[in-house]
DNA sequence: CGGTATCCCCCTCGATACTG
DNA sequence: CAGTATCGAGGGGGATACCG
């Protein structure tokens, strides 16, 4: 874990707070640990998926959400739009290059967390 | 990333959706994802830190704020609150070894959102 | 099918004041 | 120093209705 504390307070400037209060790197971090952001990468890192696959796969989000959310990793430039221009309308979503960079290091988070969830909890 | 894919759907159980509506993965994602757990959890990956440093380093935190992240965090077992019973109160705060676990997973999310970050939001 | 638009509740979060 | 208590604003986010 060398790289990662040279970067961590090479970048973040440990020196002056964990990620400064106002910087890039906080807008970033709650984009993805927005409620539904790390979900959505998550899915769309198995295959593309179109409009209502991500809502059955991502239970429980509403379309609001949805929307919003895949507004925000579209801009932040993790996902990727396309229209097809058919009738009815079909849309397909799926990872940029970038999200798929990102998903690579949230995939083991999620893994674990999966794995250790139920223990976590079941304390008091 | 074989692995990773590997215990995603079979954990996740991914065709019944990723991570069930109601699931303990949910709720420990959500601690962890809230808006100040990460960046707490970064900071004691580094050292333990009494209370005041954490205020200091995590900057724009309110004590509000603090108290009630690093109670959620000590519940799930991820940090370890140590009260020396001197005067005036010292209260040393560090992680677990769960939360080290945890913080592993984290620090590579942390380098890669620090480096890309200003790439990220500088499109339109 | 793939969204917007609107309403509005609730819950997070910050600010302030107080305490052992 | 290390918190707790309380209040109140704001916006995240759900429900519903509507649209191309």
């Amino acid at each position: 874990m060398k790289v990662s504390n040279a970067v961590l307070k090479d970048t973040f400037g440990f020196t002056d707070g964990i990620l400064p209060a106002a910087c890039p790197s906080r807008t970033v971090l709650d984009h993805v640990t927005s409620k539904w952001g790390v979900l959505i990468i998550v899915a769309l890192s198995t295959s593309e998926m179109r409009w209502s696959e991500l809502r059955e796969v991502v239970q429980g989000i509403s379309e609001k959400m949805l929307a919003q959310t895949l507004r925000t990793l579209e801009q932040d430039g993790f996902v990727l739009r396309v229209a097809q221009g058919t009738i009815p309308p079909r849309v397909d979503y799926s990872l940029t290059p970038l999200g798929i960079e990102l998903s690579e290091k949230l995939l083991p988070l999620m893994d674990w967390i999966a794995v250790n969830a139920t223990g976590i909890l079941s304390r008091d």
